[in-house]
DNA sequence: CGAATCCTTGAGTTCCCTCAAGAGAAGTGG
DNA sequence: CCACTTCTCTTGAGGGAACTCAAGGATTCG
């Protein structure tokens, strides 16, 4: 796919015209990723951001032992590392392809004279770095108020209201999953199988089917446990 | 103090001329508050932002049982909420004032007007989004990969730097400070303890004296426990 | 069919939260 | 100025959730 294209599809450039774009293009870097490559590091300077076009990438904080805290999981059309270009200072979180992806990179300096002079791309911008700060929001609150049976239910029932059903599908091994969720794999593994045993879900390989929504959904604002 | 003054010396609006300055003036309504006062609520519309002038603010999540995370405490030229005017949607926390306070609100609509006409404030807009997106990403490591006492020891010293000094001095209660660390006030002052008597602090009152910073560090990087 | 990765289950331990009660500090009002 | 309330901080005992370590089973993929 060309890149004016893949550029068009991405919604933080929506309400640009055929001009802008083509401005855009110039200064793109289309960059390939195979599963398991690093992206950037956490410390490394921020000298641009950057957009999945195809696959997903992870972004997560890593403690001293090694175990991994995922911040985001992006796919297409979704930017990452914006921040880095406005705050202008390094990376603080690391970044890796979950699968091989298509990411186009956008350099700091070129891509701020371009905001400057195109509004809608700045509110687009700001709108997407809001978005950003709500799922910050909400991952804290998760993290700090719930215990982890609260924060697996609160992400299958998003899942559920995504795909529209009640069979949902994870798009993550159930080890990132875990680390999304700030816990390790034998944690969900034990959950899961706790959540089963109440009939509240049944598993199936990487499908999970909702059985009692309300269940779950007490679980999920911690008015009951496990 | 006068309005015109007051927005002049709020880092947010630096570098715009005064003539920017007064049309902003013109859509500020000047608040009070005082100590305890509620600002918003989690979940009221988002309908502006708000900057304080004079005073703290903590902005904050509840849980179903009422145990309170805090996400920030802001203070004199610290804007909060921005994330409402361009998420457009509703606000994710609580906001209440800690002390009498003076607060600016701007209005969603007028203020993005003024935005798109000043590509200055933009920029100053998206700098201070990436920040708090920065901030966002050491709580989230701090809850989920670190144990209490490190993330206490990193906050010491965050507060040293900022101080320059050795002999701290807490600008919250310890009640608060626990509840910005993700802990209760019965944890947080075990751990005071257990620090005083490792001799790595000296404690008095809302100051703190930091006698051994390597100790404090490998607490800080997960590298030793208390 | 092996090799690698991912998932599950068990046993033991640790951290921290809950509940409870008392001590200290601070502000109010008589 | 002192008794009073109120808020904050401290300390103790107990329990529970989740992590560590360890090993076996399942799945995928070349």
């Amino acid at each position: 796919m060309k890149i004016v294209e893949a550029l068009a599809a991405i919604p933080l450039f929506q309400g640009m015209n055929s001009e802008q774009l083509q401005k855009l293009a110039l200064i793109v870097a289309d960059q390939r990723y195979s599963r398991g490559q690093a992206i950037f590091a956490e410390g490394d300077a921020g000298v641009g951001f950057y957009v999945v076009i195809s696959g997903k990438v992870k972004i997560f904080k890593l403690s001293s032992e090694g175990k991994e805290q995922i911040l985001h999981v992006f796919g297409s059309g979704e930017p990452f590392a914006e921040a880095a270009v406005f705050a202008g200072s390094c990376f603080p979180a690391h970044a890796m392809a979950l699968e091989t992806s298509r990411i186009f990179f956008f350099p700091r300096l070129k891509f701020t004279l371009l905001i400057q002079e195109n509004p809608a791309l700045a509110m687009n911008m700001m709108a997407a770095l809001s978005m950003r700060l709500k799922k910050f929001a909400s991952l804290i609150e998760s993290l700090s108020l719930k215990e982890v049976p609260g924060r697996l239910a609160v992400h299958l029932l998003l899942l559920a209201e995504e795909q529209e059903r009640d069979e949902v599908r994870l798009d993550l091994t159930k080890s990132h999953l875990a680390s999304l969720l700030g816990t390790i794999p034998e944690t969900l593994s034990r959950i899961l199988t706790k959540m089963t045993k109440a009939d509240m879900i049944a598993t199936n390989g990487p499908s999970i089917t909702l059985l009692n929504r309300d269940a779950l959904e007490a679980l999920a604002s911690g008015e009951e446990r496990l």
